[in-house]
RNA sequence: GGUGCGUUAGUUCAGUUGGUUAGAAUACGUGCCUGUCACGCACGGGGUCAGGGGUUCGAGUCCCCUACGCACCGCCA
């Protein structure tokens, strides 16, 4: 037997026992007659201790130790002289009678400790020392607890987990798919899901009437800190549903979680906002409700007064940072600086401050009245001692605009506090979005999508002002999730496509094994998925998720420690009917 | 596809206006040390300044190219 106990077990109650423990050297501190080692394992922090009185066989084998050797220790747990509060088993430690090297290790290039001095590139190149540091095991174990409590939940409420296939076709809608090739279909290649959207409608055609799956998905597209190329959804659907029935199972889901994971009770139902008004009240679909700073449209009361900057533009629209009037004039600089950078694009930024004494003072006063502006500023619903700040342009720019400055203002005012949780519903998205690059529709959340019955009408005359079935949860300005009611009628699906630019032929090629099957008896029926990387990133109160993550890929995409992706053998292509090619030359 | 920042000891970083032998901390090695837990003290080894080219009497420092890393825009139905 390796061990008895585990380096994170042993207390006051155990003093007298004989135990093994097997774990890795953290540390050694030798005083010359008496060594320390600091024993690890997953479950702790164990302190060795060898002396003048230990055998003599374990002090010389003491001697030899290194970090992260991996040891097993036999000794006598004694009460320690003087206690470590910091440490969980600080009370004791474990007095050596046997050390055994069961494996010796080369020094690790950083520490593995709660903080390590290594930097992001090392610690990925080695993730398997990274993950053997506190922070990373617990991120480990809350992914896990996460996985368990959604297996739970769901399968209580009567889902059943079932497996989709990894390998599928391609459907060149959305992102760009991660292609494989068939050795046994030459010049024919498989495509990774970006989801199983398609497989889990087909479930509910053949009945499954709750489906659930935790599974991994795939985008080709570029990297940010928050996105990988293959990412874990929580996918769901469910049949003879209305979009009510979804929004309570998984209102009560969330709460579970919140509950099971986090030991926090939420009580009060999720605030629901349609899309519209969590655009214009917060200028984003995903708004982070943990602080105020609702945006009013200032339009008709900042327009006529012949200060043409308002005038011209479509939108005016501003908010109160609370308790900011006492900011300096090089801080407000700042702050234009930052709206006028070209990830945001502002082409400047209007203040108006309410003094502590209940004057006004304001970057337009040439152009309008004390009174005037101070209507503006009562709109935005401030108080002395905030400051008002407006944008104006084209109006969902606009409001773009000044979420950006929302969030930088709340940052610089610590309200985005980690701890704390406000989700949300965001309702009522629209079902078309129009790409100019393009010229054409596309479909904000997926072709197959029902629209609201009372917007169909403009179907084929506005198809910008058609709202879907469509709905997100929001958690701290972040979309946890999102889904819709499908459409299971296909002269409705018909009427999509067509709105979308599909012909019926082009339809048919891409999507044909969907309708064709929605043509033997479709139920009602719709679902959500959740980025599950991303919610246990929340829930651990991190910005990334990539320590969420057990082997994650850089921002180039590319697994350092693998070295993935490499080039294959000729041999290998062969067996493909593929040709290697060099890179493109430049 | 684009923009910005970065690359100096095993590691994290500093390095002045372009000027002598490139430093600190930590890690590592050796010695001393009986209560450490960021142990302490002393000594020591450790550098292709990412790679290439250029400017200059002289480049870690200035310029160009390349590679790599990070962040962002586009993209992500």
């Amino acid at each position: 037997m390796y061990r008895t106990h585990t380096c994170g077990c042993l207390n006051a109650e155990n003093v007298n026992q004989i135990v093994t423990l097997a774990g890795w050297v953290q540390k050694v501190r030798n005083l010359g007659a008496m060594t320390f080692i600091d024993l690890r394992d997953r479950y702790g922090l164990t302190q060795i201790v060898v002396e003048e009185h230990s055998p003599a066989e374990a002090r010389a084998t003491a001697e030899k130790l290194g970090r992260e050797f991996v040891i097993q220790v036999v000794g006598k747990v004694i009460e320690r002289s003087s206690k470590n509060p910091k440490m969980a088993t600080g009370d004791i430690e474990v007095a050596a009678e046997k050390v055994i090297i069961l494996n010796q290790a080369q020094t690790p290039p950083f520490t593995i400790e709660e903080v390590s001095d290594g930097g992001d590139d090392l610690r990925m190149k080695y993730r398997y020392l990274d993950l053997r540091r506190p922070p990373l095991q617990r991120a480990m174990i809350l992914r896990h607890k996460m996985a368990q409590a959604i297996r739970t939940f769901l399968d209580n409420e009567g889902f059943l987990e079932i497996e989709t296939p990894y390998l599928i076709g391609s459907t060149p809608e959305g992102a760009r798919d991660f292609v494989v090739p068939s050795r046994m279909n030459p010049n024919q290649f498989y495509a990774l899901p970006q989801s199983p959207q398609t497989l889990k409608q087909l479930l509910m055609v053949a009945g499954y009437d709750k489906y659930f799956q935790i599974v991994r998905c795939f985008r080709d597209e570029d990297l940010r800190a928050d996105r990988q190329p293959e990412f874990t959804q929580i996918d769901c659907e469910m049949s003879f549903v209305e979009q009510e029935d979804i929004l309570e199972v998984f209102e009560r889901w969330a709460k579970h979680m919140f509950h099971e994971v986090l030991h926090i009770d939420i009580t009060e139902p999720f605030l629901r906002m349609t899309w519209m008004d969590a655009m214009e009240q917060y200028g984003s679909d995903k708004p982070d409700l943990r602080f105020g700073m609702k945006f009013a449209n200032l339009t008709d009361l900042a327009q006529g007064h012949g200060f043409s900057v308002f005038d011209d533009a479509e939108y005016v629209t501003g908010f109160a940072a609370t308790g900011c009037a006492t900011y300096t004039r090089k801080q407000i600089d700042a702050l234009t600086d930052f709206v006028k950078r070209p990830q945001v694009g502002a082409k400047g930024l209007i203040w108006i401050r309410l003094e502590a004494d209940g004057s006004v003072k304001s970057s337009i006063d040439k152009f309008y009245t004390p009174d005037q502006v101070r209507a503006m500023a009562d709109r935005c619903g401030a108080k002395a001692g905030d400051l008002v700040f407006v944008v104006c342009g084209k109006k969902f720019k606009a409001l773009t605009q000044l979420c950006a400055l929302r969030l930088e203002v709340a940052q610089q005012l610590g309200l985005r506090d980690p701890q704390k949780f406000a989700p949300m519903w965001v309702i009522d998205f629209p079902m078309f979005e129009w790409d100019d690059e393009t010229q054409r529709f596309y479909a904000m959340h997926h072709p197959f999508t029902s629209p609201k019955p009372e917007d169909a009408q403009y179907m084929e005359s506005d198809p910008g002002r058609v709202r879907a079935k469509a709905y997100d949860m929001v958690l701290n300005g972040w979309e946890l999730g999102g889904g819709s009611i499908r459409i299971h009628d296909a002269k409705l699906q018909a009427q999509i496509f067509k709105a979308l630019g599909f012909t019926p032929e082009k339809a048919q090629a891409q999507f044909g094994f969907l309708m064709n099957a929605f043509k033997f008896g479709a139920p009602p029926h719709g679902g959500l998925a959740f980025g599950f990387d991303r919610l246990c990133s929340l829930f651990g109160g991190a910005d990334s998720i990539r320590d969420y993550i057990a082997f994650p890929k850089n921002n180039a995409g590319r697994d350092v420690m693998l070295d993935a992706p490499s080039q294959i053998d000729q041999t290998q292509l062969d067996e493909l009917c593929l040709q290697l090619t060099k890179p493109a030359e430049k």
